[in-house]
DNA sequence: CCCCATTGTCGAAGCGCTTCGACGCTCTCA
DNA sequence: TGAGAGCGTCGAAGCGCTTCGACAATGGGG
């Protein structure tokens, strides 16, 4: 049981010299002896001091804490969002901050109330809507923002996400390299269209203009997520499509399903069909045959929302938006080089 | 761009009132006259002001914050995770506290941070080992805390969690009363019986033991999660187990594999062998059959954990253990009643 | 050799809030 | 009718930190 918390004033006491000394040597705001550095942090360390954070935050006018905003909502893959949220702390530490993690039940009232009572410096919002609620209130208020997603319009705001419609394409690319003249891409499930949410829509869009590009007939449809489901969509789509050697798989929770109802209708794959799939790695090395895919990269772009955030912090200017480039990487399920 | 935040003085005197007076209408810890508690509130709304929280932590010693912590390791399955978290944060805001998250990278010395810097109140743990190393700092900290899981020795702790032995028996139970003689359990990982983690020994002991009490034979295994390793197993299991009728699977990132091996291997799911699950509700109805399973109530968890939390903050005492009684719900998978 | 710039340190003034003690009222009851 | 008990409000003292201006002490250039 620490008794009560060791203060600023003891440091100094014990070091001795004035209190606005061990400040300075703590920020490095201002020049300081060798010496006398060397004497403060011994006392630090001997008394075990750690700064009030409240007080710092009071005088200092920084809380060093940004929010984290995540709506939990339907059709979201989660662990997705877990390594979303995993990579922003990790990346807000390196820059000295914490993470306060603000939920959907409070909706734009509990973004407005951290902002207004200086909780957070500033906030990175996930899983942004084409014509998300919150973006309005984020234009008008003083704290910088950061979004992982694309709204329709990016209009002064600070976006970062993996460049879904080069993924699309990425993917359509490299079945038309294996000689695939007839693809098809299983999305997420129709409510996440019917919401706007920007990356299923890139994808697609992605998907559909690189087909067309590369001469390829492309199909695209969404794919709901119970066994159930995907085995009818699957059956459906083969017995329309009896020419269709590829599949191109958006959609994290049905990936496995997909991959059971080829099976169940007999099916092999790569051999009577090539898979490639937009999900983390972990579910593509997982699932059998494991599958070629493209990763959303998380943990960069956690990382990134968080510099960007810093960046505007510091009162630097910083783009509109940040796409980063897919990369795919090649597995069992596209091994048949050509055909 | 909202300029500078509106502070309580500028309150007071818009209302005509003292500082002190306004902050009373506040936090209601005197009596105030209607009159001016509604002359109060109603310049609070017109100039939007909102607390600052820095100050606020300062002056009462209470940052209104409580800490999330939760290391994110291997073969923990996240989507519970993330029911824990956002139940932890939804049952906070109800106690007008906000949540901090705070992740494994930084270790001990994270949560030391966070408690003696006075940015949190409290805490919350998730993911607890039996041996965990967190537990000692715990325990010689000032700040109250609960863990969300038991650890070996719970002496001086608060802990809840679901009770994974009953939530064993009760697959059994439920079994043993469709007339299974033998029955299997497929665990998580070896690697996490290995780390020592609680909830995944005790449900392996509540499954044995409640086999023996009803005359069954029972086998408990570890479980892996690619579709191979999983196939693999089922498969040795049928072979060596030809009685074999029924199956409780704990391990939500398996179950589906499970699934898919039962039908690879011929085996109907429930005709000719029944499964009952331990996952969340949403996997449970996404399966195909749908599971009959006991759901992992992760947001009575999180808010138990919260309310337990407060208690302590309040100065209550609590009990050192408070397990939740697991409810089984019955679906297509276990349909056949009696054979 | 003197002046001025630089370096290192200090003291004090807040930051915006909570809380304590004080004080003037208005009632109540003897 | 006067003492005592609330009730409602105020003023002021911090909470622990950052930051600004001041000021010795030192050093370099004219």
């Amino acid at each position: 049981m620490s008794g009560r918390a060791v203060t600023i004033t003891e440091v100094a006491r014990h070091a001795g010299v004035a209190v606005s000394t061990v400040s300075y040597v703590l920020s490095g705001k201002r020049a300081i002896s060798a010496d006398t550095r060397r004497r403060v942090l011994d006392s630090v360390r001997t008394l075990g001091y750690h700064p009030n954070a409240g007080a710092r935050a009071l005088a200092s006018r920084r809380a060093n804490v940004i929010a984290l905003v995540l709506p939990l909502r339907v059709g979201m893959h989660v662990p997705v969002l877990m390594q979303f949220a995993t990579s922003v702390v990790t990346a807000a530490r390196q820059y000295d901050h914490d993470v306060l993690l603000l939920t959907a039940d409070e909706g734009p009232d509990g973004i407005r109330r951290a902002a207004a009572s200086a909780l957070v410096d500033g906030l990175v919002l996930m899983d942004v809507e084409l014509h998300d609620t919150r973006v309005p209130l984020l234009r008008d208020l003083a704290e910088p923002s950061v979004l992982i997603g694309f709204p329709a319009d990016t209009a002064g705001l600070t976006c970062v996400d993996l460049d879904f419609a080069r993924a699309g394409a990425l993917c359509v690319e490299h079945l038309a390299q294996h000689g695939h003249r007839e693809v098809a891409l299983l999305g997420a499930p129709a409510v996440v269209y019917e919401r706007g949410t920007g990356f299923a829509s890139r994808t697609w869009e992605g998907f559909t203009e690189a087909a067309a590009a590369h001469g390829l007939t492309g199909v695209a449809l969404p794919c709901e997520e119970t066994f159930e489901q995907v085995a009818a969509a699957v059956g459906e789509l083969l017995d329309a499509r009896p020419g269709l050697t590829a599949l191109v798989v958006h959609n994290e929770a049905a990936v496995n399903h997909v991959l059971g109802a080829l099976r169940q209708h007999g099916r092999r794959v790569p051999q009577d069909i090539e898979v490639v799939a937009i999900c983390p790695d972990d579910i593509a090395e997982r699932s059998s045959p494991a599958l070629t895919s493209v990763l959303i990269p998380a943990e960069e772009v956690g990382r990134q929302a968080v510099r960007l955030l810093m960046d505007k912090l510091e009162g630097r200017t910083v783009p509109e938006g940040t796409l980063l480039r897919p990369r795919l990487t090649v597995r069992d399920s596209t091994a048949a080089s050509g055909r």
